[in-house]
DNA sequence: CTCTGAATCTCGTGT
DNA sequence: ACACGAGGTTCAGAG
């Protein structure tokens, strides 16, 4: 079911003074209509120029060629983070090796960056057909968080209520904007992790929010599923209430009455 | 040179009451020996439950399995980022296709998380020994401007000298302090992306240094190759000047005279 | 070990 | 296209 690797297009390339020189192979310019991956097992050397210079001596590695041009160098190590890559769009040019000089692949990056592999020796090579993937679906992520405390403001205070989501000021929109049981605005920023930048920009719509008579003065809660101990003294240091969730339970409990009626 | 994948042990599995059970075979419990990868090109399901839940409707795609027990699901786009993966270290369990059911690979971390992988169709498995890495060099991330800030200070301004690289706080190290020519302090943030987070850090170590009578009063520099427009417009609100950096032109210049002497 | 901050971050979304 | 923020971030280094 897989197949050969297909060679799409071949040029002559210019020969220079004095040089043997190689024929270059266009793989890849543009996406390609089908999807596919070419794996290649390979002893290489790679040299990336790009927003940094890299270097990787000589070793047997895994090469994986994707059809959205993208090449990436694994080893066996990583979670999944190649020790180098080169994202897309770009273009893989493959000199075949000559008597005097190794096969070499040359992937030039839209901003000119560029990642040399030098390839001593090829252990194995092939590409296979994919088809369309149909996409992930995600599920507990920040957003989920935001919509559950809409709907459930009373956790994090008797007698609280929505004003609304997202609500714009002049620097971004605050996450959630409540009522406390007073009538007192007030201000939560959600995160999944709490650290100290969530902080601070609960801090920036404080001070914005504060200059609004009609709001004023709002009060601040930090409400995440984990609150780093800095952020959290940084939060209490400004007068903001933390407070942790639990997505499981959040989502468990039934939709506050008030909104029911 | 590859070689076929070889199962790495098989124990019998419990027999749940009324069901046809398969043999399960647990492909990795720890790091091997040697490092190695396995290529799978499958027809699979994909459904993860851990940090959050995520599902992969079937499609054809490659799985990459690593010696570190990291198991990560790839399609063709993307630049290296899998569809889905788990993180090392974890346990890799493969449970036989049977009559009534499929193949189904069950990956298991550390904190429980779980990835199951339900193949419907083989269609290249192969593993490969890859021998252990030398590992990559890189050039030219944030330590390397700072470094070369250091030698030079005056690029920031005619006649400032440096303090020192490192700066401690309370909250954390300086990435530099610096005397300007009339001795006062200059705290200086460096970043290869100047966003409103390292403006905030900045102001942070300003307020703490502020409280410093031998330093106080002290001037803040944001220094970067590139600075988003947001964080330029919030630093000079703050006081702080910016300055873009050129890591190519510090690298040429010659050593501030005056650290020669 | 945990915690902190950088990253060739990647990836989505909104303007 | 650019800017901004989230991420199952990942990764390396320091305390």
């Amino acid at each position: 079911m897989s197949r050969k690797h297909q060679e799409r297009s071949r040029r002559p390339r210019r020969r220079r003074a004095s040089t043997p020189r190689r024929q270059a192979v266009i793989v890849r310019a543009r996406p390609a209509s089908l999807p596919w991956v070419r794996l290649v097992i390979a002893t290489c050397q790679v040299d990336y120029v790009g927003r940094l210079t890299a270097h990787l001596p000589p070793a047997k590695r895994l090469i994986l060629v994707k059809a959205d041009g993208s090449v990436s160098i694994h080893n066996d190590d990583r979670a999944y983070k190649p020790l180098n890559w080169m994202s897309p769009p770009c273009t893989l040019v493959e000199e075949p090796a000559t008597e005097s000089e190794p096969a070499r692949w040359t992937v030039t990056g839209k901003d000119g960056g560029q990642l040399v592999i030098t390839i001593e020796e090829i252990f194995h090579d092939s590409t296979h057909d994919l088809g369309v993937d149909p996409g992930l679906q995600k599920d507990g992520v920040e957003a989920h968080l935001q919509e559950l405390l809409a709907e459930h403001p009373s956790v994090l205070g008797e007698g609280w209520t929505l004003v609304r989501r997202e609500y714009p000021t002049a620097i971004g929109p605050v996450d959630l904007l409540l009522r406390d049981a007073n009538g007192a605005a007030v201000a939560v920023e959600v995160k999944r992790r709490g650290e100290i930048d969530g902080v601070e920009q609960l801090t920036r719509y404080l001070e914005l929010l504060n200059r609004d008579p009609l709001l004023a003065p709002v009060r601040g809660v930090f409400a995440a599923q984990e609150i780093k101990p800095q952020a959290r003294v940084l939060a209490n240091d400004r007068g903001i209430e933390c407070v942790t969730l639990d997505y499981d339970a959040l989502r468990g409990i039934p939709r506050d009455e008030m909104t029911l009626f």
